[in-house]
DNA sequence: TCGTGTTGCAA
DNA sequence: TATTGCAACACGA
């Protein structure tokens, strides 16, 4: 008997050493799960064993490469029959066999396929005068790319520095320049400013190289959106490549260096974490550091090409050079600008909250007959259903269903659900918006957000870090934080929103006559809606009417069920269809429209808003019911929600130079999806408003007016 | 410490 | 069994 013992670890260790380099079908580096297949296999072969025994010893740090083909290995190791992993198995004909299948699988060719590798070379240098020959030599190149390395160095957003820039204009060779002496970021910044004036800039996430330097485009800039300008075609452009791979597949988590290098080049490379891990930049080695900014200097420079050809094939090229990428800049600026967020009053809103959050949690307690915590729906649940024996409805995957939609209905039954209900509305305006605001006020007494671009399946920005769009509404209660957002001394806020913008969408898109005429008659749309639906004058439409209009309009938007409708009505399914049917009869482009966009969905495998903006529906060709409904709902929305994100991106272009064109004072902050807030100067808020109303209501033509409400006042809380 | 589930805020 | 997001908290691996 004679038995071999395996370290899986080990094993692929060494091979990932001393293997060349190569990728699966799935793009995933697997030069040390075939070594170790390959050894594998040789050794077991050679007749020396009849056993053998596999553990996988303690993981010491390495590389996501390393680890993900460890857990590979293992799963395909126990796939195998009559295998045991870890654990002994014994040397049988039909475990060869397998394993040779395995090895075969990996490299169906049988050969180990050498995968392509970074080839340019790179040079460092800090001397001055090279330096100024190489942006000489840049200044030549009709494409230059760069990278700004940076490390944050304190608490606030803006307290970032760049260690070094990587520049890279041919396919052989890329340079880094650390940031040390006579090279100053202001001077690197002055450098690319001037670049930008005669050669194509490429780079990855534009957005935080702003901060650098203004590039030639927007520094000369004052006008507007303008549809049929070509200009990108011969006129040298700033080219983000993260924000093309964006407008390419919107669907993905994130669009890292690592990413777009294996997507758009098919090379591997170390994704920042296996390469620094918690290591300081400014601490690593500089060579190190170096190589890491070269390489996304070169990955943007060779994949830039293939992702405009992307989308130009796609028609997207417009979208991306007249909308996106202007806009980027649009972002910078008001991330930098921030809100001023008064800290006394969010503590003193927040102190008020507890006062009642600590009576009610008294009171739930009392009315329990113990002390739990009511944040965990494990524990409330059990309080709720089983203790209390309140009758329970709904089930989650993992217990009980608290949701608020649930505990309603329970109100009646025991005092406890109405003080719990109070408590969780409390504790979320505390703890998320009280306490978790203060939080990000910096040292200028501003929030600055984060704008993400590239982030929504459908073409929005979202906001985080925090997020700005989301501050509550609808209640009072929690309305009154916005009266904790205010604008710089003796200025106001002008808060512009569109009228019902994705309904009007809905009404061009469809081209539904009823719908349209709608919008004609009167600027009541879901009374209007109400009229035609239940046939009765609009002057005798009933409040409840118009409710149950305005729910269907809504839903329409989002490609409704009638079992989703009775529910947001509380109403029967019956009721629901009952509603839905009608509202078909009345606006019939409507329902002709919802067919239209499944169908061409499913003849493209795609959605596509009024500006080219194309969403992926790949749910559509799934066998699963409930992802092909979905995907049927996504069919329906994304043209709609697209289209109003889309107008929305120019109306802040066109708002954006206007203001710089006219030279205003005043600064645009925020934008809410289809509201826009500007920081207005006291001299100003006429020409504000009316540039604000202007310019959102005439940044596209549709076949219904867009209307624009503004309003004025001291705080975020007037103003809305 | 990190990922997942639940909950709830906005358009 | 309504679209798109972000975030807090609990809890278990």
């Amino acid at each position: 008997m004679n038995k071999l013992v395996i370290d899986g670890v080990k094993l692929i260790s060494d091979a990932y050493d001393s293997v060349p380099v190569f990728t699966g079908a799935d793009g995933h580096q697997i030069n040390g799960l075939y070594g170790a297949f390959y050894k594998m296999k040789e050794l077991l072969s050679s007749g020396t064993y009849d056993g053998f025994d596999i553990s996988f010893s303690e993981q010491a740090p390495c590389t996501e490469s390393v680890k993900w083909q460890i857990t590979r290995f293992s799963e395909l190791l126990s796939a195998i029959n009559g295998m045991t992993v870890p654990g002994e198995s014994s040397v049988t004909p039909d475990v060869l066999a397998a394993l040779e299948e395995t090895l075969k699988g990996l490299s169906p060719s049988g050969k180990v396929v050498e995968t392509p590798k970074f080839k340019h070379s790179m040079t460092i240098t800090s001397d001055l005068n090279e330096v100024e020959e190489i942006f000489k030599k840049a200044s030549g190149a009709s494409t230059v790319s760069y990278y700004f390395i940076t490390e944050k160095e304190g608490k606030d957003k803006s307290d970032i520095k760049a260690l070094g820039l990587a520049l890279c204009f041919d396919e052989a060779s890329a340079v880094y320049i650390p940031v040390v002496n006579f090279i100053t970021t202001a001077y690197l910044g002055q450098k690319l400013s001037e670049l930008s004036g005669g050669s194509s800039l490429v780079t990855f996430d534009i957005k935080e190289s702003y901060r650098f330097f203004t590039p030639a485009e927007i520094t000369d800039r004052v006008s507007g959106y303008d549809a049929g300008d070509m200009s990108f075609a011969d006129k040298p452009r700033c080219f983000d490549v993260l924000i093309g791979a964006y407008l390419n597949n919107p669907l993905k988590n994130d669009y890292e260096p690592w990413d777009i290098s294996t997507e758009y080049l098919g090379i591997p490379m170390a994704r920042k974490a296996d390469v620094f891990g918690k290591e300081l930049l400014s601490s690593s080695a500089e060579e190190k550091v170096a190589d890491y900014a070269c390489k996304i200097a070169y990955i943007s420079f060779a994949s830039a090409p293939p992702i405009r050809a992307k989308l130009a094939k796609t028609g997207m090229e417009k979208l991306f050079y007249n909308v996106e990428m202007p806009l980027s800049y649009i972002l910078y600026a008001m991330e930098k600008e921030g809100i001023i967020t008064r800290r006394d009053a969010l503590k003193d809103y927040g102190d008020k909250l507890l006062v009642r959050i600590e009576e009610l949690e008294k009171a739930i307690y009392g009315a329990s007959g113990c002390t739990f915590n009511i944040n965990s729906p494990k524990q409330l649940g059990e309080v709720l259903f089983e203790k209390l024996g309140l009758p329970a409805e709904k089930k989650t995957k993992s217990g009980y269903s608290t949701a608020a939609e649930v505990l309603e209905k329970l109100a009646p039954q025991h005092k406890i659900v109405a003080d719990i209900l109070e408590y969780r509305g409390l504790t979320k305006l505390k703890s998320t918006y009280a306490d978790g605001l203060a939080a990000f006020i910096e040292k200028d007494d501003r929030i600055h957000t984060s704008f993400n671009q590239t982030i929504t399946a459908t073409g929005r920005i979202s906001s985080t870090e925090p997020n700005l769009q989301n501050i509550p509404m609808r209640t009072e209660l929690g309305r009154l934080i916005r009266k904790v957002f205010v604008p710089k001394d003796g200025y106001v806020f002008a808060d512009a929103d569109y009228s019902q913008i994705e309904l009007r969408i809905l009404a061009h898109m469809s081209g539904d006559q009823g719908l349209i005429s709608a919008y004609h008659e009167g600027d009541d749309i879901h009374a209007i809606t109400a009229s035609k639906v239940f046939h009765v004058p609009f002057s005798e439409v009933t409040p409840l009417q118009r409710r149950n209009a305005k729910a269907v309009n809504f839903g329409i938007v989002y490609g409704i069920s009638s079992f989703g409708l009775s529910q947001d009505l509380s109403i029967s399914v019956g009721e629901a269809k009952d509603y839905m049917e009608k509202y078909f009869e009345t606006y019939p482009g409507v329902r002709s429209y919802q067919d239209r966009a499944i169908q061409d969905a499913k003849d493209k495998g795609y959605s596509e808003t009024l500006f080219g903006r194309r969403r992926p529906i790949p749910e559509l060709k799934s066998g699963n019911y409930n992802l092909k409904q979905f995907g049927e709902r996504v069919a329906m929305n994304a043209p709609i929600q697209g289209t109003a994100a889309d107008i929305m991106k120019i109306a802040m272009i066109n708002v954006y130079f206007r203001i710089k064109r006219e030279n205003l004072k005043s600064r645009l902050i925020l934008q809410i999806h289809d509201e826009l807030v500007i920081e207005t100067a006291p001299d100003e808020v006429e020409k504000v408003s009316e540039i604000l109303v202007e310019e959102m209501e005439k940044a596209v033509t549709l076949a219904v007016p867009m209307e624009v409400d503004c309003h004025t006042g001291s705080d975020w809380y007037e103003a809305k």
